[in-house]
DNA sequence: TTCATATCTTCAGAGTTTCGCAGATATGAA
DNA sequence: TTCATATCTGCGAAACTCTGAAGATATGAA
């Protein structure tokens, strides 16, 4: 298969890994740092399960890493810029009908400004 | 529901729109300049029904816009950064396994090159 | 006008994948 | 062992994809 193909084959995997609202507010989490998984849970309000096969998920694709401590797990962002990536898709929203432009705005706001003390995801 | 879920919803809805190897050779190819619906058949080697049928879908979300001239469709990116953008996630796939460094340096070469006379998508 | 052709779109179906839930399971601390 | 934390498994529902056939529309020839 040509290189473009097989390129744009991953290109489209990584993309259908992060096209989930889950896993978006799961990445924008661990932005700053490291979290683990009953944070997450508490923070995103979503069931333990879902939250834990999103990150294993993740895990799989190399988008996070797991680290443990005692009985909990902690997970980080393998590549920390795939968050500001991810803002960046941003750009390609505003306008839309279904969505307001402040709510965009306050979006932007809270995952790009510095860590707060769970500032409601 | 509070804002930043919708807004992560309406992203991850950009991710799935684009999480499809054909619709981010679409893509690509448009970025420069736009095309015919059969020039695209023939650069990217896929049946006719089915480009047409991702290009109504990025014509539904406003990732294209259409111009009709004759019997001829041409297409171009409503915001040609959306190209740019999906090339910066190459960043993420580098270090596969599945994927060799110098196929990921052609396709970025290619896909951010000067318009080339169908240098075979 | 009528017909044929070229270009593109839409439809209908079958096949595949993904999702969300629930219950069971595994792991670590005390 | 017991409790709390985290993960795994299986299933039905929904969404997505692909293909081939049929439908629209524009052009040009007869």
């Amino acid at each position: 298969m040509p290189n473009r193909q097989v390129v744009a084959k991953e290109l489209a995997e990584v993309f259908k890994l992060i096209a989930h609202p889950d896993r978006i507010r799961v990445i924008e989490e661990l932005r700053v740092d490291e979290k683990d998984v009953n944070t997450l849970v508490e923070t995103l309000s979503l069931p333990g399960p879902r939250v834990s096969q999103h990150l294993s998920l993740l895990k799989a694709h190399r988008v996070v890493e797991e680290r443990r401590d005692g009985r909990r797990h902690y997970y980080r962002l393998t590549q920390p810029e795939i968050a500001e990536w991810i803002i960046e898709g941003l750009a390609f929203i505003e306008g839309r009908l279904s969505i307001s432009a402040t709510a965009i705005k306050s979006a932007r706001r809270l995952w790009t400004s510095e860590p707060k003390k769970s500032a409601s995801n």
